[in-house]
DNA sequence: AATGAAAATGGATATTATTATCATTCTATT
DNA sequence: AATAGAATGATAATAATATCCATTTTCATT
């Protein structure tokens, strides 16, 4: 999806809940969109106040929290003590290599893997949103 | 494996590493062995206090550490702010359903996955030590 | 364009979880 | 029994997350 679509959907779903639009949100979650990293939210701050720098923690908190709840962003605890976001992906879903020595993450998808897990889902009754799967290990570098 | 089994592989590491053994720390590791629930730190020191009310959180949260560092705990963080502890499983890897709204989590297998999992790592050069496999959504009585 | 209710901001503070500190106690080897 | 090193437990420090509140901004309605 592109960032100008991103933007579109993040404002249909402000309307929907009621809330107002503001300079500030708009301009962190753009600048969120244009990231391609798992990125924290202090990172995310210190990228915005390079161009806004009055802007607080507690609006780039409250924006990734709103961004997460309608969808637009995933958070992720790969552990070590910070939440980390993420955007969606442009191609459906993927999943992680983790290294646990150089801590290198690559991205990996599986088609059948993804059709497996809805299947299981809903053996189960369960209706999956969202999901994670994490590989951790030793990439070719480190082994 | 049982958990007179996992003692004495406790013991082992603890042997290995040059530690020394106390009443304490063979309390908190049997508790947590017995416990079949993704624990949190709080409700085992909670669970353990109940007959031995002067162990303090600090040996709790250390005896966890180690157990996590001795391969005998998984630690996991679901989103809800707080690392929780899992056992080794009895019957190979399993993975999680998380209910968003009730939180309420489940186990399943998938032996499929799992393979497909190592292949799609082998493709990338990766060797997989460890995974982590969660579907997030709905359960069946908060759909 | 002005109004006003509701929402958002941002700086600060509160809360929570995790980790470190340290004096004292305990363990295990000699 | 002596002793060196490890463990304990109470507390303090750190760090991440969540909330508070006075002020400002938004936007539907005049």
């Amino acid at each position: 999806m592109k960032v100008s679509k991103k933007m579109e959907t993040l404002k249909s779903y402000i309307d929907s809940k009621g809330l107002k639009s503001t300079s500030q949100r708009d301009f962190i979650a753009e600048t969120f969109f244009k990231s391609n990293t798992h990125i924290s939210l202090d990172e995310l701050l210190k990228k915005v106040k390079r161009k806004t720098p009055n802007i607080g923690y507690a609006t780039v908190y409250r924006t990734m929290k709103l961004l997460t709840e309608g969808g637009l962003a995933i958070s992720r605890q790969f552990g070590d003590g910070q939440t980390r976001y993420e955007n969606l992906p442009e191609d459906g879903h993927h999943d992680h290599l983790i290294c646990i020595k150089c801590s290198r993450i690559t991205e990996f998808q599986n088609q059948r893997i993804e059709q497996l897990q809805s299947e299981t889902a809903k053996k189960h009754g369960f209706t999956v949103i969202n999901h994670k799967l994490e590989l951790y290990g030793y990439c070719s570098e480190c082994m």
